[in-house]
DNA sequence: AACAATACGGCAAGCGATTGCCAAAAGTTG
DNA sequence: CAACTTTTGGCAATCGCTTGCCGTATTGTT
């Protein structure tokens, strides 16, 4: 018995590489290699023989050493800007599914809506992954063009010029809110902004009051205010300022942040005042009122976006690489909106 | 002008390594490793030039050629079940923050709820991670086991003997639940339970036959439900064939979609059943009504989680690593829990 | 002043794969 | 059957960095 030399540790077994296999086989550690990673590279027989022995050994191929000599590191970024916002879950749903698909790891990385942490992020990245996946980057125009010259990138909702971009359309389907609150007789806005840095933001604005004018209503921006149901306090009694009728929110989390204000306040939604959330997140349609927003599928966008950093990875079976998706969006209409109070 | 030789392509250029850095500085590559990573053990003024150049260069390392030649990879993997389940946002948040602190890089993972996707993710990730935190594991005892002893682990909501363990007290709080409960005048309670190979919905269910039986009540076990939204129209459902007058969901999840399933069925919360649910998720305090819940610091486990990791890979500076750490539970109560009905 | 200790930098051997190049073996063809 | 092509496997260089071992240069100790 020798049972004192047992190892308690963790890993303390060294792991098998190819050489312990070549070993095994009688082969040279090239056609293991080939055997594993290029199987018609190598005799059907010999092939059979190594994945057998790569089993028994319970052989795990280090995705450093194969990164380091191939150059491809089979890891893709996704950068959100708040891994706590539901919006973004099913991005990352979206993504998850399809890097796993295509044989990649997903890292994902929560930038906390700071411009300097996506941009050290970014930086820190470039040799460790094969692209990256920038999710309401908060970066500038130069910054992004910068970024995108320098590693494979695909942008949801941000256009650029440099790289792929998943756009959700989020401007049109406001403009389907501004009608559907028209038709209710509302005859006043008010935006409850997001954040200065975001891009979808002043999309958003814009858009609401180029309809506005068109439509005779009067559009007041409000904001910004950070994207969080806590802010929804600030933004809700901001609204009440302004006398307007009806409110569209940035985002859903702001959204229901307002109505839980104007219930401590007593305002009822939607007689006293309508209000409208964007991207259907979770908990839009339990929240009381449920919440009338703007719906899109935003998993496929994650989807989208993953096919389009593919293409780039590999411009020959991919073949000429889409610059631009826009998700389609709609307004889905729930019971936080309804009739002007008179 | 030689315009044409121009490049488009992204990381066209060769990317920088310390074999730049050194011939630039008139140096040994092993000095610039040193400099770098290993600041003390070189002279000052080299380590300024070195620093200084490799900032001009805009020097990344690869952190593969590190990896593969100290034998960590600086990643930490983390597993939970589900990535769109709102419980595991504040520990992913957790761990994200404590591992950035301590210069580790997250690599989050979906398990997809399934054991054999843990199990094969696990294996994978044994070369390419120096740990890893496992989210309510859906792994047997024996392949935790087994895991625990090829790989350094810290598991979290999952008691082992041969891990270090961080522990959500929620059965604690399942019992104050249930005098909550009791205290309304409620005889009778159903658990609508999750998945079966879920150790804490076993925990869970145990406490609450207990404490039932210690109190007098009837305590009625339903399920198993997946752990969704969805599944609690099917919970709701069941819980009304039993005529209890009270029910105590596995998660908020669970509890919600009871919740609205209740209202479409135009049975009343609280007046007809009162309700609990476990997690205290995003959206339980503004869902109709506002959920009666189990509150904790989850952020904080998935920080203690961490910690107790970084203890167990450098267990020199880690000291004697702890080998459980039980967060507190308290319930919260909201509108959802009321007098019984007469 | 003689000796020991310490600080600093270089050499070179890996880490575990991939891959271009080459040679031997096997298969084709007229 | 000779000449040629295709398969198959081996050799060895690389990828970029870390680290053990050594030789000097510097500093400190009696």
């Amino acid at each position: 018995m020798d049972g004192m030399s047992q190892e308690v540790s963790p890993s303390a077994e060294r792991m098998p590489t190819i050489r312990d296999i070549a070993e095994r086989a009688g082969v040279a550690t090239s056609t293991v290699s080939r055997a594993l990673s290029n199987p018609q590279r190598v005799n059907a027989r010999t092939r059979e023989k190594i994945e057998r022995i790569a089993a028994e050994l319970h052989y795990v191929p280090s995705t450093q050493a194969r990164g380091l000599s191939s150059g491809r590191t089979g890891v893709i970024a996704v950068l959100v800007p708040d891994i706590t916002n539901p919006f973004y879950f099913d991005i990352i749903r979206g993504t998850q599914y399809q890097l796993k698909a295509s044989g990649y790891t997903q890292l994902l990385v929560d930038t906390e809506e700071a411009t300097d942490v996506e941009l050290d992020t970014l930086r820190k990245l470039r040799r460790s992954t094969d692209g990256v996946i920038l999710a309401a980057s908060r970066l500038t125009d130069q910054q992004l063009t910068d970024t995108a010259a320098r590693q494979p990138l695909v942008t949801i909702n941000r256009a650029t010029a440099d790289a792929p971009t998943v756009l959700i359309d989020t401007p049109g389907a406001m403009v389907q809110a501004l009608e559907h609150l028209a038709s209710f007789g509302h005859k006043s806005v008010v935006y409850a902004g997001g954040p200065t840095s975001s891009w979808s933001n002043h999309r958003r604005w814009k858009a609401i009051e180029e309809a506005a004018a068109r439509r005779g209503m009067t559009a007041t921006r409000l904001g910004p205010y950070a994207p969080t149901a806590l802010s929804g306090a600030a933004a809700a009694d901001g609204a009440l300022g302004t006398r307007a009728t009806s409110v569209i929110a940035f985002n859903d989390l702001l959204a229901i942040g307002m109505l839980q204000r104007f219930r401590e306040r007593g305002v009822r939604v939607p007689e006293d005042v309508s209000i409208v959330g964007c991207d259907d997140i979770f908990g839009a349609d339990f929240c009381n009122p449920p919440l009338t927003t703007i719906s899109s599928p935003i998993e496929q966008a994650g989807r989208v976006a993953v096919s389009m950093l593919m293409a780039q990875l590999d411009p020959i079976r991919g073949g000429t690489p889409r610059k631009l998706a826009v998700m389609p969006t709609h307004l889905k209409v729930r019971a936080s909106t309804g009739p002007a109070p008179s």
